[in-house]
DNA sequence: GTTTAGGGTTAGACGGGTCTAAAACCGAAT
DNA sequence: ATTCGGTTTTAGACCCGTCTAACCCTAAAC
């Protein structure tokens, strides 16, 4: 019923959704799914024909709730083969967007349910992002915050490393910084650089804002929220 | 570089190559893929401006050494497939070809890599059907032959069951008809329909000539050729 | 050797998804 | 209040894969 491209599209709008919490832009969309401007404004007027976004001309776009329905599951379908090809087929946690953005699409209903049973109904994908239940009822609040908003001394621990990039992924874990380490947080820069060090490695680590960013931690001593 | 239709087309082609050793021609393709002659004409200048068919106007097509590469790596992906859901996730031989029909377009190389590791490097899928190799050579002519080539009083090994309906896959299966039983042929009617009993089951099949075209089988004394 | 039935091909249209170029709009700065 | 910069939208084009309608070819029948 729906194209690949229109869950490519429902996809980037919820996960922008996530970051802040506005309309999304034009222009943003564009840039995430690597189109021009006007490609973005013509899709966005046959999903607002097809009820899954509300549009307001100039003013950028939000998901509807059937729009979001289509996103989570679009973004389950995602994580549970991140998870499924790292737990069963041996792939590293910094290869395995690639491979679940292609095959998103086209599982069906009940692939889902036997990879979710292989797995044994998991929560968090290797990356520590939450993965949508099978009802797609929209989460919470992710988890932990940025691990920018952190200063220094701080001990944290890594929630979520929601970096696509295999070679940032890479680097990341040869440093240490993956779901469920502890990470001491050294000194934050002006320009929003974070030097840390991870309890699992000698090694301190930096983290350019753009991939810090991507870093969700939380402080220990408050983690039950 | 090549779109999934283009692959789907060269599949098609080549397992209508498979049956009958003549061009294949427009209608037949047309049937297989659901879809219009003028639909495949059109595919077809597309095809051959790629290299990959050679065709005769008004004679029909064969496929150019490139094009079977092409459909052998969509078959090999296929079959894979069939035979990583039934081993790993549990599903029946008779539900696996919808979902490896979906997915056969969208997986990697590396993929590809994986799932035949994880299956010890499989060279028939679970319908009997020979998986091609990683090389992507052209395989020798199939297992077996039809079991309406055979007659009253034979027995018969069965060695692949190449139908794709789940529905006579499931029937089949509960009459025992499935790759490795052995079949008493006790009736080949003059429309084409053979009557067996399985070593595996109590009650006789009936195998109408379109079901029984499908039903490969070898005589278990000339088994080795 | 003509005719003719039936399948194949051309012609032209359409929707999807994309682009570039040009016009329209918003909002901030003067 | 006006202008200006930057973003968004409109306009128009293109390619893909598909369709229907009309035309054409082949091969078999006479």
């Amino acid at each position: 019923m729906l194209s690949d491209v229109m869950e490519d599209y429902l996809k980037a709008i919820y996960q922008l959704q996530r970051d802040h919490d506005e309309r999304i832009k034009t222009s943003e969309i564009a840039e995430a799914l690597d189109v021009t401007s006007p490609t973005v404004t013509s899709m966005l007027e046959k999903l607002e024909d097809r009820g899954l976004v509300d549009r307001e001309k100039y003013r950028g776009v939000t998901l509807t709730d059937e729009g979001e329905t289509v996103a989570l599951e679009v973004v389950r379908h995602h994580r549970l083969l991140e998870a499924y090809l790292t737990e069963h087929l041996d792939y590293d946690w910094s290869e395995v967007h690639a491979e679940a953005d292609r095959l998103e699409h086209h599982i069906s209903e009940d692939f889902e349910q036997r990879v979710a049973d292989a797995l044994g109904q998991p929560t968090v994908d290797p990356h520590g992002s939450p993965i949508p239940s099978a009802d797609l009822e929209p989460p919470d609040r992710p988890n932990g915050e940025s691990v920018t908003e952190f200063s220094e001394g701080d001990i944290v621990v890594v929630e979520e490393v929601a970096d696509r990039d295999p070679e940032v992924l890479s680097y990341l874990a040869d440093h240490g910084v993956e779901p469920g380490v502890e990470l001491e947080i050294l000194e934050v820069a002006p320009f929003g650089m974070v030097t840390a060090r991870s309890s699992t490695s000698e090694d301190d680590v930096s983290l350019p804002e753009g991939v810090a960013h991507h870093v969700r931690v939380t402080s220990p001593v408050e983690a039950e929220s």
